[in-house]
RNA sequence: GGGCGGUUAGCUCAACGGUAGAGCAUUUGGUUUACAUCCAAGGGGUUAAAGGUUCGAAUCCUUUACCGCCCACCA
């Protein structure tokens, strides 16, 4: 035996993983009546390389499918790549701004083409690191989110999901990112805490109060609590308000939102720019009105500050106010919260914009049910509570973004491409309907004869004819300030358009109770209309022509879907649903067999973003829940408990210490002391310390190496202190299987670390020297079978926690003294 | 405001109702032919505080304090 006397694992992992991959121990054979062990990588984005937390989900999943390929399961391991729509979109921007270019100058195409370009180059980078932690994935499994198959999957998802209901276009006020250029969900915006002025104003008959004093000018109404004496008498009046440009108007309304006793227990409402606002407005039919624009900058119709960005405007205004007399008190240190993109960091400025919506509600119950009755088991418990209150408080979920990394949106519009506005009569059509509106047609001011809206409601679909919407909207538009600039602002009477819908539809029924409320719109002038119906069709490929009137001009939508939208799919998308859910050939497909996969390891942080979404899609399209239990892992901080980050230079680069202590050492020191969803402190020390440990036993696997001789054969005289020793054995085998099944891997590496080093090696080997020096060949053949007895089973079961000094060493025990050519396919003990 | 986790040796954590443990750090001693990336021995804790349950509490209950996280957004 010629082994060095420390382990160098520079010198054998790149072999190593060679050799496995070679010997087809990653891929699993489908064998029917065998139950698979599935995991799906959580795809990484591809916006750079992988950092130390990546290193644990390798380590924690390659543990895992390396346990069960022992135990005899056929184990597939997906890796993939994530296309991280606006993160890896913001990388290539930035990198394109250093040469002194911008996205705008390229053009969508040339610019989707340089961010392919950074997904080869990036996305192939993180398949390299994620080899060299000694993931054990199925790399002919792998798999990127804008695959083709992938791609398709998505399309059917947004196609079964808008033929269901589920998924509808609307104008609502959403997170809105100037930053970015893109809506985003409510998942993605991030409180912070900043210390602001707060700003006591007179406002008409009320004081109150506000931190952006800018957005008075597109406020609508002023809120107060039902139960509130001191208003009551107000509630449902207007009143002109003194502001910096001229009188508004308001109305009064009382919602249960606002708290009576906070402050005046008065609020202003701007449903243009609060979310809450917005839902306030939507209870009481109150008007909405914009002022600030995508670009976070004040709008035309705001006079003399259009085109100032909101912080000018607001000291702007407050200026103006003081001078009016308006400001009453300024509180200098006001604590509160601002939302920001949890991209760029920017501030949101929620506006009101068209995106498509899943409806999320209908979704919850099959989610929740999943959970509680434990066909999904979430690890640790205390997640399962964190996770119905999510989905008991969810909202709508805005799937839209105006980016141009992603997956195009697969809508295809006859007429109009789609505007930021929602146009005039569809707005009236959706106070009508409750439903989705499918289409519109405008034409000038008004609507003319041949012009109608088309609407589905109930699967049944409708046509508006134009004799109706022309009363409509002449009912609704008489007393309404027209001006000749591009939005307006209008307010439709509820009672006037169902007035007016019943007088010409006497038969119908109007199903949508909730009550009117403003919206923009947007005059389309009348030849960009012409000869097109406004059909909206889901399609991935460009239609031949329009179904309704033979169009064959159709434009897609412009925006991408939000990226988690595609990785909610991931369970099932990568194994090739929805084509290949049926087998063809007799042969199970890899979704009828792998599908639903088996345990979902993950951090806790994207239990909102990901797994959440992936159990309310799995449900919804595959009928099945899409993993049987969730693991969530915590963050990896450094060896202080600090969170890593750049600015403190603690961040461990997974490649630099592999590369200084080994991958072994670095996947033991994210393993040990890590539990579910607790975080876990990893420093330098602790990595040496694990390397310690890999050359532990590599001088242990040297010493019993050496002494073996004449394998051949087993003897039984083992003395009673052999028996004992080998029950131990027994016994720490016992205990590892049972941490892993329970997914305790710090407890299992724990204990083997323990009884390795101060058993076997400082207990056992040491009384064996003196029986191996003896002349007594029984004896001595006994003591070297009990040491290679319990060589081997140790090095199978740090196998899936060490793999590279196990199957190297593995590797220099004698072919007739071990099972299996390779560890890494080697029978776990106790397997038969 | 609501919820969750934590507080145990200098540091990072384990013990989950039965005499407080490990690793790192520290002290002392070791050139024992597997390993100095090692071996042996030692020091160091009224388990955040108070109260309760119990024969017995770090462990269960209550309250408090502090630290951290998540959700909500009070305008």
């Amino acid at each position: 035996m010629e082994l060095p006397k420390a382990y160098d694992p520079k010198a054998h992992e790149t072999e190593i993983y060679k050799l496995w991959e070679s010997s087809g121990a990653f891929t699993p054979k489908i064998e029917r009546g065998k139950k698979p062990f599935v995991i799906m990588m959580p795809p990484p984005n591809v916006t750079g390389k992988l950092h130390i937390g990546h290193a644990m989900v390798v380590t924690l999943e390659d543990i895992l499918t390396r346990y069960h390929r022992m135990k005899g399961e056929p184990t597939l391991w997906l890796p993939g790549t994530d296309h991280a729509g606006i993160a890896t979109q913001n990388v290539v921007e930035k990198e394109l701004k250093k040469e002194g270019e911008s996205k705008r100058d390229l053009g969508r195409e040339k610019f989707v083409e340089r961010v392919w370009e950074w997904k080869k180059k990036y996305g192939g980078e993180i398949i390299r690191q994620t080899r060299a932690l000694g993931a054990s994935c199925d790399w002919t499994h792998e798999r990127f989110t804008l695959d083709k198959g992938l791609s398709e999957a998505v399309d059917e998802a947004f196609k079964r999901l808008y033929d269901k209901g589920l998924i509808y276009q609307g104008l609502r006020t959403v997170n809105w990112c100037p930053h970015c250029h893109s809506a985003i969900s409510d998942d993605e915006v991030e409180y912070k805490k900043e210390k602001g002025k707060f700003y006591h104003i007179k406002y008409g008959p009320f004081t109150l109060a506000t931190a952006r004093p800018e957005t008075k000018l597109g406020d609508t109404a002023v809120a107060v609590h039902p139960s509130d004496k001191k208003y009551k008498d107000m509630v449902g009046k207007k009143y002109k308000i003194p502001g910096v440009l001229g009188e508004f108007e308001i109305v009064v309304v009382a919602d249960n939102a606002v708290d009576p006793k906070f402050g005046t227990g008065a609020v202003k409402v701007t449903p243009a720019h609060s979310l809450v606002d917005f839902e306030i407005a939507q209870r009481h039919g109150v008007p909405l009105k914009q002022v600030i624009d995508e670009n976070g900058k004040m709008m035309e119709n705001t006079g003399k500050y259009a085109g100032m960005t909101t912080k000018e405007t607001r000291e702007a205004v407050v200026e103006d106010m003081k001078k009016m007399g308006l400001i009453e008190k300024i509180d200098e240190s006001y604590e509160h919260n601002i939302g920001v993109c949890y991209r760029c960091s920017g501030v949101i400025e929620p506006i009101p914009s068209k995106q498509w919506f899943v409806k999320m509600k209908p979704l919850t119950e099959k989610a929740k049910e999943a959970v509680k009755s434990g066909k999904i088991k979430i690890l640790p418990k205390r997640f399962e509570k964190v996770y119905f209150h999510w989905l008991d408080n969810i909202r709508d979920w805005c799937i839209s973004r105006q980016l141009w990394w992603g997956h195009r949106i697969p809508v295809w519009y006859c007429g109009e491409p789609k505007t930021k506005r929602m146009g005039f009569a569809e707005s009236v059509a959706a106070q009508l309907f409750k439903g989705k509106i499918k289409t519109y047609r405008l034409r000038d001011h008004g609507f003319q004869s041949g012009d109608r809206v088309v609407f589905e409601h109930s699967g049944t679909r409708r046509v508006l004819g134009h004799g109706v919407m022309k009363e409509v909207i002449k009912t609704v538009v008489k007393d309404l300030p027209l001006e000749d600039k591009g939005h307006y602002a209008t307010y439709a009477k509820r009672e006037e358009l169902i007035a007016a819908f019943k007088r010409h539809n006497p038969e119908k029924e109007i199903v949508n109770d909730s009550p009117a409320y403003i919206y923009h719109y947007e005059f389309i002038p009348a030849e960009k209309l012409s000869r097109r119906c406004g059909e909206i069709i889901i399609s991935n490929e460009k239609p031949e022509k329009c179904p309704t009137c033979g169009n064959t001009e159709l434009s897609r939508d412009e925006d991408v879907l939000d990226t988690w939208f595609s990785s909610a799919l991931w369970p099932f998308s990568t194994l090739g649903w929805p084509s290949s859910a049926k087998a063809t050939d007799g042969k199970p497909t890899d979704y009828e067999y792998f599908y639903p996969t088996t345990v979902l390891e993950t951090g806790y942080d994207i239990l909102f973003f990901w797994v959440a979404k992936m159990i309310m899609m799995g449900l919804e399209l595959t009928d099945k829940p899409p993993f049987e239990t969730v693991y969530l892992h915590g963050l990896v901080r450094d060896e202080h408990n600090r969170k890593m980050s750049k600015s403190l230079g603690n961040v461990l680069d997974p490649l630099e210490v592999t590369e200084k202590y080994g991958t072994d050492a670095v996947r033991m020191s994210l393993v040990v002391g890590a539990t579910a969803g607790n975080d876990l402190a990893v420093g330098e020390s602790k990595i040496k310390g694990y390397r310690n440990f890999s050359n532990k036993i590599w001088n242990i696997s040297r010493f019993v190496l050496t002494n073996l001789e004449n394998p051949k054969g087993k003897i039984n005289n083992l003395l009673d202190e052999d028996k004992k020793d080998l029950e131990r054995l027994d016994e720490v085998i016992e205990k590892v299987t049972k941490h892993l099944d329970s997914f305790q891997f710090s407890r299992a590496g724990e204990l083997l670390y323990n009884y390795i080093w101060h058993e076997f090696a400082d207990i056992i080997i040491e009384q064996s020297k003196d029986r191996l020096n003896s002349n007594n060949e029984k004896d001595k053949r006994a003591v070297q079978t009990k040491l290679l007895t319990i060589l081997t089973a140790s090095l199978k079961m740090l196998h899936p926690f060490i793999p590279f000094v196990t199957e190297t060493i593995w590797q220099k025990i004698p072919t007739n003294m071990r099972d299996s050519n390779t560890l890494i396919s080697a029978k776990w003990p106790g397997v038969e």
